[in-house]
DNA sequence: CATTCGTCCTGATAGC
DNA sequence: TGCTATCAGGACGAAT
């Protein structure tokens, strides 16, 4: 389940794959994952036939390449660089997985999108958009100017410009240019549980259901403490707790940058060894196995979800005040 | 306005 | 064995 470091990932690996490359061709074998595309499947691909990918850039887990339009009017002055003016969205959802393979590689069985690029010597020709449960997406989105410095998420060197359909998500954790201050300032004025504020895209962005049960087992704090009576210290240390375990998948997720193929199951590796909390129902929690202490991680239902926590260590509010 | 809930989708698995 | 029911999850738009 892509969440941040698994969408990073990616990001980093296709980088060196597309930027610079025209998209030649493309061919859309499922049209359920063009999402959102209100023009529908045709323009979709009109927009991208002809265009060159500038850069991959995130925000949150939404991961975009901006485009360089070949009909569109070069500047006046050559000195000028080409600004892009749109950018082929891509969401993963829960299972998209953008593959870079040779033209010779059999589709895979859930292959949607297929996108052949101009070629390049020792690299293959096609983008593919393979996505078993189609909850993620493709589609073309307008970039706006921004005066935040762009997207963020660790990208190396983002222009100031947002795609419209992720201007609404806020930067992630590990951006640098995170701001603590205002999201503790917005998750005090929220009348509902940290965990449903944790997974809030537009509070704090690329925390999904496993990192957000991982972060409140290392902060020690409980899915449906009540965000308005969360002390400062409580919501940095889960901040805190989220970004260390983001750090550590995102790590995890490295060792395969060298390979053919773009990863997306940066994760897969790292679910073994370091998850505490998220799959491990009916097993011991490991810190307070450690401290002397029995106590079983529990699986409960939380907002149409499951949500995993040790009954010792991160107790179940009472009365909302602490 | 903020918050919550229903919806999209397929494959693995459990139960009869 | 073969059927049906259940579950997993991100993000959006509708409903409250």
């Amino acid at each position: 389940m892509p969440e941040l470091p698994e969408v990073e990932v990616v990001r980093r690996g296709l980088v060196n794959w597309v930027r610079g490359r025209t998209i030649h061709a493309v061919e859309v074998l499922d049209p359920r994952s063009i999402r959102r595309h209100a023009l529908g499947v045709e323009d979709f691909m009109g927009n991208l036939e002809g265009a060159t990918v500038s850069d991959v850039v995130r925000r949150g887990k939404f991961l975009w390449m901006p485009l360089l339009d070949a009909t569109a009017p070069l500047p006046d002055n050559p000195e000028e660089p080409r600004v892009p003016g749109v950018a082929l969205m891509a969401h993963l959802g829960m299972s998209g997985q953008l593959l870079m393979q040779d033209a010779g590689v059999p589709d895979e069985k859930h292959l949607k999108v297929r996108f052949r690029l101009s070629p390049r010597e020792g690299m293959p020709d096609q983008l593919r958009f393979v996505d078993q449960r189609i909850f993620g997406g493709l589609f073309v989105t307008t970039l706006i100017s921004t005066d935040d410095g762009g997207p963020g998420g660790l990208a190396e060197s983002p222009l100031p410009l947002i795609a419209e359909e992720a201007a609404h998500i806020a930067r992630d954790p590990l951006d640098p240019s995170f701001s603590f201050d205002l999201f503790y300032q917005r998750l005090r004025k929220r009348r509902t549980g940290l965990k449903r504020a944790l997974l809030d895209q537009g509070l704090v962005s690329g925390i999904g259901n496993i990192y957000a049960d991982e972060a409140l087992w290392r902060a020690k704090l409980h899915y449906a403490r009540p965000t308005d009576t969360l002390r400062r210290g409580e919501a940095q240390r889960v901040l805190d707790s989220a970004r260390e375990v983001m750090l550590d998948a995102l790590a995890a997720g490295g060792t395969s940058f060298d390979s053919l193929y773009v990863n997306v199951n940066g994760a897969s590796g790292y679910f073994d060894r370091s998850l505490n909390a998220y799959g491990r129902q009916g097993e011991p929690c490991r810190r307070c196995a450690a401290a002397g202490i029995h106590a079983i991680i529990r699986r409960e239902q939380f907002m149409n979800r499951s949500s995993h926590t040790c009954p010792v260590c991160q107790p179940r509010p009472r009365n909302g005040r602490w």
